[in-house]
DNA sequence: TATGAATGAGAATTCATTCAT
DNA sequence: GATGAATGAATTCTCATTCAT
């Protein structure tokens, strides 16, 4: 028992490396590109060890893609609910957001390719688990966005609309922060945002 | 000579037959996963044909996003240009690239995929051609926000940012449109966007 | 039209040429040890010719089982039709069928194998075309001896089980003949066999 | 010592066990298609165990049909030494051999395919064990069939080929009943197996 | 001794590209 | 010029066997 709790333990802690060696290499080439070979090598394991711990390549990127973006969501989603009025829940969205990409980086591509790619593997890609994810996501954002307009803290605008364009927002900031300075935490971006978001370009009266 | 101009302008026609045709099999399943064969059956052309016309797959692609880029950026560089103030221009250029993604609804994927996606081919993607331009897109955008800065139209905020800002939210204004009715024109899209930026979503004074 | 004929010919004695030489490596050593490689090498055309001209190993190696089984079914069939009487029709049979393996010597081994072997791919193997085909064939033979009962002229015994000895009777005696002298024709062991079955091995009166 | 004979009797029973799983799977499936871990899996036992046991597949599976065939050989050899004149012994013959394959309906399929089946790993497969006990039993037959025309009971004939004939009518008939009722004693295949090889089917005057 | 994780050679299959007709 | 047959490198996946625990 101890002795299978400590293999399992391994186990779990191989496919952890395994999925995080691949990260990279998916996020830098896509999935067609990245050969199981590619993987094995950079992760320092035989080819069959892949196949041992994951079925196929689809599985192995299938547990990557919804490890994280289960991960991605979960935090956010738990910043959200820490605001406690609408304007509080926006800012925690577009802090909780860069900050996790911050820490996952790679990550920011795949989130992306898979919901706005196209058709890589069967047509599972964008009807898949992250893709139902971030909807979800946006469905809490609109949310809020309602609660805020019945409060008559937003303007009257279609809550769909304004979860659309924050989520857009936020990700333009985030490649717009990643192409210049990857290293530093988006400060200025997470205030930008906010800023543009919540009030507009239009100098004040 | 004649005879040669007629087989040039014929040669032409082929060409840019085939670029259409591959342009929404690329934009729906990537450069990857469309073979050669693909292209040639679906243009009914012999595959022999694609390689007269076009020295491989990668310069096939290739022709096919710079073209379209190429189209693009010059298409909302002069609609932004007829702009006469930069509140104009802006609008313009909100109401140009949607308008440009609604007659060219497959090329969004693929300008997309080659702003953010990754690399799928040799080490160009990302540094290519489409990459060069989008930013002279947006430099152009800058110095919109630049002149109205200095005009007071806009708020103090660093304008790369602004510029930043406004093409992420219109691409994530064509996405949930594309999603929705990718057939009608996005005319809510584009007022919703130029709402949403010029004056942001806090109910007004 | 002529040209295309003439590419349709080449691409029938192409695939004509692989099945002949895959029959020899498949009834040497079977399905699954035969490597798609190999067959390519001993055809002397590439490994992917072999695939444009058959869908893959499967399709392949039914094309070569179900073309010689049906030749194999019609030449008995047609052979035994020239019999005038149930007598001569079975001394046809056990003719038609040596010959036919004197001819088509590997083919005997992968005739067996999938009469009486086991699952070598998917559930096919045994309930495939030529196990219905060698059906059909006892069928007739069934026929035969029914109609010789009718007749007086054998004796009353079920008529399956006549055509069920008679077929492993001419089995045994090829693979007899197959281990001693497969270059001659099997003229004693066609006699053998018919005198055996029609009168038994009991010394007459 | 008493210790050791205990582990040596536990070693020879795991042993057998596997075998006796083995079997299933290799005659439903083949040599090749059978895997180390599905024998595993089904004898209960870890992969590991199966090298500690045996040298390899190639081993295990040798052992298995080595021991059957030596067993099978035994029992029909010792059966046929019981009858006391020609006919007698070939009425055990047929009666020894279709009651071991009604025993031991898996290795019917094992025999066959190893008499005459295709190679399936090395070169042993036509010229090993199991080949040669077979012609050794062929040869047992043919001494009765050479007594039996001395004596006047049989006919003039070659004896090696009223040997071929018996075996093959027999195994034709072991197949037609293991297709039908693989349940049941094959009480009628005996004695029509009997009748047919020793009278024939032309009706008496 | 028993276990099963790890290994890597080898198999089927795909597809960009070339080239004879 | 136009065609599509032929090529073979590269890819995914399997499985007998070894060996550390």
């Amino acid at each position: 028992m101890e002795n299978s709790s400590r293999r399992e333990r391994e186990r779990q802690e191989h496919r952890h490396y395994i999925l995080k060696t691949a990260e990279e290499l998916f996020a830098r080439d896509g999935f067609l590109k990245v050969t199981m070979r590619q993987i094995a090598q950079k992760a320092e394991f035989a080819l069959g060890t892949l196949y041992r711990l994951f079925k196929g390549k689809e599985e192995l990127y299938d547990q990557l893609v919804n490890g994280k973006t289960e991960e991605f969501v979960g935090f956010v989603s738990e910043q959200m609910a820490e605001g406690r009025d609408p304007r509080e829940k926006v800012r925690k969205f577009i802090e909780a957001k860069l900050a996790f990409f911050h820490r996952n980086l790679a990550f920011l591509r795949l989130y992306f390719a898979e919901t706005h790619g196209y058709r890589q593997h069967g047509a599972r890609a964008r009807s898949g688990f992250l893709r139902r994810r971030h909807e979800r996501l946006l469905g809490k954002l609109t949310e809020v966005f309602e609660q805020g307009i019945a409060a008559g803290v937003f303007r009257e605008t279609p809550p769909q609309k304004l979860a659309a364009a924050l989520d857009g927002l936020t990700t333009a900031f985030a490649w717009a922060w990643i192409d210049k300075a990857p290293g530093a935490f988006p400060t200025e971006e997470i205030d930008a945002a906010e800023q543009i978001f919540l009030h507009g370009v239009v100098a004040g009266v």
